[in-house]
DNA sequence: TTGAAAGCGCTAACAC
DNA sequence: GTGTTAGCGCTTTCAA
C-alpha cells in the first residue's frame, strides 16, 4: 500500500494526500476526509524510508553507552529513551563495551545510519588525551552531540552535567569532621566523572591537611559486578597493614563491599566504620545499615539534556554546558 | 556527497560504485582500486535511506522491553545487543511501560518504522486473555517476532523460555526436603513466566501435602525497586500472625527484602529462616549471608534468541518455542 | 485548492 | 566487466 493506491482509491493525486497526511499546506475539508477515510480504511502508514530519503531525517537519535546492564546507565537510558519519545523521536541503541575504538565505530555507525543527534551515556566516553576525543569532535561536525556527565568543549557539543567535584569534596569533609581520619576513595574509573570525584575527594583531605595518599587511594580493577571481588580488594589491603576505618567509594557497588568487608572485620558501622557510595542506587537499600550514598540527580539530568537537544535541534542556541549540585542523602553508614 | 560524485571523480558508471560498495557481483582489481581509493578520499558513506528504499530493509531489529532500568531486562538487553551488532543488524530500542496500550503503540512504531524483526524482552508482553495478545499477532503478520521468556502460539512467533516451572518445582521441593515447611511464596509478576514460577511452587506443596493458601501466596505491589516497602510487607504478614520461616520469591529483588526481614526478626540464616531468590543477579552477592538464587541462563538464551531470528530472516526453518533449564546456585540463604 | 513532475540516493535487471 | 535505466515511496516546488 503506496500513497499511490490511496490517491487513486481517493481519487486525488498522490500530492493531496501527501498533504494531508503531513497537515502542510490547505486541504478542503472535502478532501481532507475522503483522503483520511481511505487512509483508515487500508490502515495506511507512509513508508519510513521514503519519508527519510527526502526530508533527510527519520527523528531518530542515537544513544551510546558502554554497558547497558551498568545500573547507573541503565537508569539513564531509561530515562532518555522515555523522554526522547515524549517528543516524538526514537532511539537507536549502541553498547559499546569500554574500547575506544568501538566507541568510534559506533558513533559511525548512526552516522551512517543518519540519526538526528547523539547521546553518549556515560563519562567514559571522554579521555584524558585531545587526539583520543576527536571521534567525539569529528561526530558533531555532523549532528549534534550530547554528553552525559562529561564535559568537552568544540563545537556543536553539549555537556549535561553533575558536580561530582564538589559532591564528593563535600561529602569528604563531613566524614572528616565526623572524625573519621583514615579514609580509603575506592574506585573503579578515571573517567571524566571518575576524575572529579577523586580530585574533590583529594582537596579535601588536603584542605584538612591529611595525607591522600600512602595507599589510601585504591583503584579496583574488575568487573563492575563483582562484589565478593570488590571486598576482597579491601580485605587484601587490610592484610598488607593498611588501617583506615572509612571508605569513600566511587560508586554504590564498591561503597557495598566495604560494607561487607568492615562486617569481615568484626567493625560496627558506623560507629568504628563509615562508608559513603555513590549514585544513591537501589543498592543503597540491600545493606545493613543502609547506605549514605550521594544523588547525582539523574533524572534531572537527563530531563535537560533531552530539553537541550530538542532546542538544539529546534536551531535554537542553547547552552554548552550545565552542571547541576548532588546531593548527600544520609543514611545508617555515616555518623554526622 | 553521492553515489553520483563518486562515480564521476573515479570515471565510473554509478553501478560499478554500488557494486564495490555491496560487493555484490565482479569488478575488476583495478577499478575497484580506484573506486575505493575515491570513496576513502572523500569519507563517503552510502545514505541508509536510499539504500532501505530500495531494499526495504535497514538491518534493524527492534526491541521492546517494559522497563530498561530493570536488573534482569537490562541485562538481557545488553546481551541482545551485542549479539545483534554482532550479525551486523542495529536496534531500535523502546521502553514501554506495561501498559497494554503502550506496548501495542510501541509495536506499530517500530513496524513504520520497518524492524526487519521485532524482539518483546520479558514475559510481561504476553497475557492471560487471547484477545490482550493479539497485537503481537497483528505484529506478527508484519514480522517476524521474537518473544524471550514467554511464549504464544501464532504464526511468526518464536518464544525461547527458561524452564522456571521446573526450577521453582525443584526449588521448592529442596527447600521442603530440608525441613522448612510455612513457606511464603513471594512474587510481583503475574506474566507468563510468573504463573509458570508460582504453578512450580503450587505444584511442590501440593506434592507434599502442604498447604499452598493461608497467606502464604504473597504478592507484592510496588516499585520494583523499593526493598524497603517489600520488607514492610512481610513484616506486615509477621504482624497478622502469620508464621513462617521460609521465603521464595519470584526475584533477588523480593529475596533481598526477605533477608532484611529475616535479620529484622532476629532469625539466624539459613538456620532458622531460608530464603530463595530468582535471576542469580548482581544482588545475590549484596546480602550477607549471599543468595541462594536460580540462574535461567540468560545469555544462553539471548544468544539463542539471535540465532533463532537471524535464521528466520534467512528464510530458514526455525524451531518455534526452545527450552533451556534453569539451575539453582546454591550459597548461603538455604540449607541443603 | 489541487495536480504534474522533479527530485532524494541507491539497487538491480538488463544490455553491451 | 561495465554502463544504462527503471524503479523504491515520498515531499515539494511550480502551474493551473
Amino acid at each position: 500500500m503506496t500513497i499511490y493506491d490511496i490517491s487513486e482509491k481517493a481519487g486525488v493525486s498522490i500530492a493531496t494526500v501527501s498533504r494531508v497526511l503531513n497537515g502542510s499546506s490547505s486541504v478542503s475539508e472535502k478532501t481532507k476526509k475522503k483522503v483520511l477515510d481511505v487512509i483508515n480504511r487500508y490502515e495506511y502508514t507512509p513508508n519510513a524510508f521514503a519519508r527519510g530519503l527526502g526530508l533527510n531525517t527519520m527523528k531518530t537519535i542515537g544513544i551510546i553507552c558502554a554497558d547497558s546492564s551498568d545500573l547507573y546507565l541503565a537508569k539513564a537510558i531509561y530515562y532518555i529513551e522515555q523522554k526522547l519519545r515524549a517528543n516524538d523521536y526514537d532511539s537507536i541503541l549502541c553498547c559499546t563495551g569500554y574500547d575506544l575504538d568501538a566507541k568510534a565505530a559506533a558513533v559511525n555507525l548512526l552516522i551512517t545510519k543518519k540519526v538526528d543527534g547523539i547521546i553518549l551515556v556515560g563519562s567514559n566516553f571522554i579521555y584524558e588525551e585531545d587526539a583520543d576525543n576527536q571521534y567525539v569532535v569529528d561526530a558533531a561536525a555532523q549532528v549534534p552531540l550530547m554528553l552525559l556527565n562529561a564535559a568537552l568543549d568544540a563545537p556543536n557539543i553539549y555537556s549535561i552535567i553533575s558536580d561530582d567535584f564538589t559532591s564528593m569534596y563535600e561529602a569528604t569533609l563531613q566524614m572528616i569532621s565526623a572524625g573519621v581520619r583514615d579514609i580509603v576513595y575506592f574506585y573503579n574509573s578515571v573517567s571524566y566523572s571518575g576524575k572529579k570525584k577523586l580530585a574533590g575527594y583529594r582537596a579535601a583531605m588536603e584542605e584538612q591537611k591529611l595525607s591522600a595518599e600512602s595507599g589510601l587511594l585504591q583503584f579496583y580493577q574488575g568487573s563492575h559486578e563483582d562484589i565478593p571481588a570488590m571486598t576482597r580488594h579491601l580485605m587484601k589491603l587490610h592484610d598488607q597493614g593498611l588501617n583506615f576505618h572509612g571508605v569513600i567509594a566511587s560508586d554504590d557497588t564498591l561503597a557495598l563491599a566495604a560494607v561487607k568487608y568492615a562486617k569481615l572485620m568484626g567493625y560496627s558501622i558506623p560507629q568504628d566504620f563509615s562508608i559513603l557510595g555513590y549514585n544513591n542506587s537501589m543498592l543503597v537499600n540491600c545493606c545493613d545499615p543502609e547506605l549514605t550514598s550521594i544523588d547525582n540527580k539523574l533524572e534531572t539530568l537527563c530531563q535537560h539534556l533531552i530539553t537541550t537537544l530538542m532546542g538544539v535541534l529546534d536551531g535554537n542556541e542553547m547552552p554548552k554546558k550545565t552542571v547541576f549540585s548532588g546531593e548527600i542523602i544520609h543514611r545508617g553508614t555515616t555518623r554526622n
